[in-house]
DNA sequence: GTCTATAGGTGGATAGAC
DNA sequence: GTCTATCCACCTATAGAC
């Protein structure tokens, strides 16, 4: 319970984290974790059972940040359509500050079939999907949005976009002509609140009937 | 040039793309390869010069793939609209009947910091994202399309639904409330569709301005 | 709590028989 | 062309000094 571990435990998940999110779990070595920490590599084994529950432990403090952070998201407090262009905002600056939290969960998709705890990711992330989905059925209710759009297939496609490019980051930055770095931090912004109104206008209604 | 080698070449290149795309380039063995091919491990190195020129050589074929299907899309005879829709539902049918593909070029950009031929495969991906950008350009110009969306942002946009939903499968399963696997081909059919729609209709001017 | 040294096991790669 | 046997390097994990 004494979170005074902040010291040596911390800086191994710090260095696990960013490790595991570049280079994944197989090609990421004990000795590199002990190298990129500056601690003795061996002192991984007095905070953790082993590497795979040192990268579990990884996956749980992730877990945990975003649970913290996006506990209080889409209260349907917001008119639909405002709730969609906060929500990919957000979505934009959280990848933008975590960028190791989009590259360990897309590892995990890819390695599902490996042993690792893919349920506690999936579950989690089914929270801001399921009340995504809920925003654009109310959004439906009301008339906001037009009614022949599946919710979760509109809530799919709004999460894809910003989530997309901010895993294709390299890719994107040589389609943009910028070269592999070149998507800067504005850009991304940019691009997240081009999504809210990409998202927002597939889902409203075609006034062409009036 | 004799192509005769499809037999024990292209087992051994069939399997280890199966486990690559599957587990990974570290997590995965020569001896696993050899396994799954049925055939010696270290007939291997009889036909390539070792791990890293197998898997060059497993993305090289995949681009051939992708290049010789890919060539005559999006030439511009077709309305824009109808050209994205098009392009969308293919995108579908692609990693359908190439699961491996995006599960490998999803590890490529992930890993770019790593030694392998990553280059390859992002200019090539650059070649129908160029088209696309033009068609959505063309549709601007044409006035089908509003003229206020960044052309490369939109055709991120269109790109990354099916692109997400196939690589996100199994969290889409969950999202979907039909478990890990639980996402059938015809799903997948409707969601490109509906992908196709999605940014057709976010891409179309607002036509309460009349 | 932190480090040194090392055991035990695995994987990539080669030599050489057939 | 295909297979057997094996070397060498590296990686996880542990024992134990400090």
């Amino acid at each position: 319970m004494s979170n005074q571990t902040a010291s040596a435990k911390g800086q191994i998940l710090d260095a696990a984290e960013a490790l595991f999110a570049r280079k994944g779990y197989d090609a990421t070595t004990i000795k590199a974790i002990g190298a990129a920490s500056g601690l003795n590599p061996a002192l991984l084994y007095y905070y953790f059972a082993g590497k795979e529950e040192l990268y579990k432990a990884v996956l749980q403090r992730m877990v945990g940040q975003i649970l913290a952070q996006g506990g209080a998201l889409l209260d349907g407090t917001l008119p639909p359509a405002e709730a969609i262009r906060r929500l990919l905002t957000m979505q934009g600056e959280w990848l933008l500050k975590q960028p190791n939290l989009p590259r360990l969960l897309v590892r995990e998709l890819l390695d599902h079939d490996a042993r690792h705890a893919q349920e506690v990711i999936l579950q989690m992330a089914a929270g801001p999907f399921q009340r995504l989905c809920r925003v654009i059925e109310q959004g439906q209710k009301s008339g906001a949005f037009r009614t022949d759009v599946e919710p979760r297939f509109g809530a799919v496609s709004a999460i894809a976009q910003v989530a997309y490019f901010m895993i294709a980051k390299p890719a994107v930055g040589i389609f943009f002509g910028q070269g592999i770095g070149g998507i800067t931090d504005q850009t991304a912004r940019e691009f997240a609140r081009h999504a809210g109104d990409f998202a927002v206008r597939a889902l409203s209604p075609t006034e062409s009937a009036a």
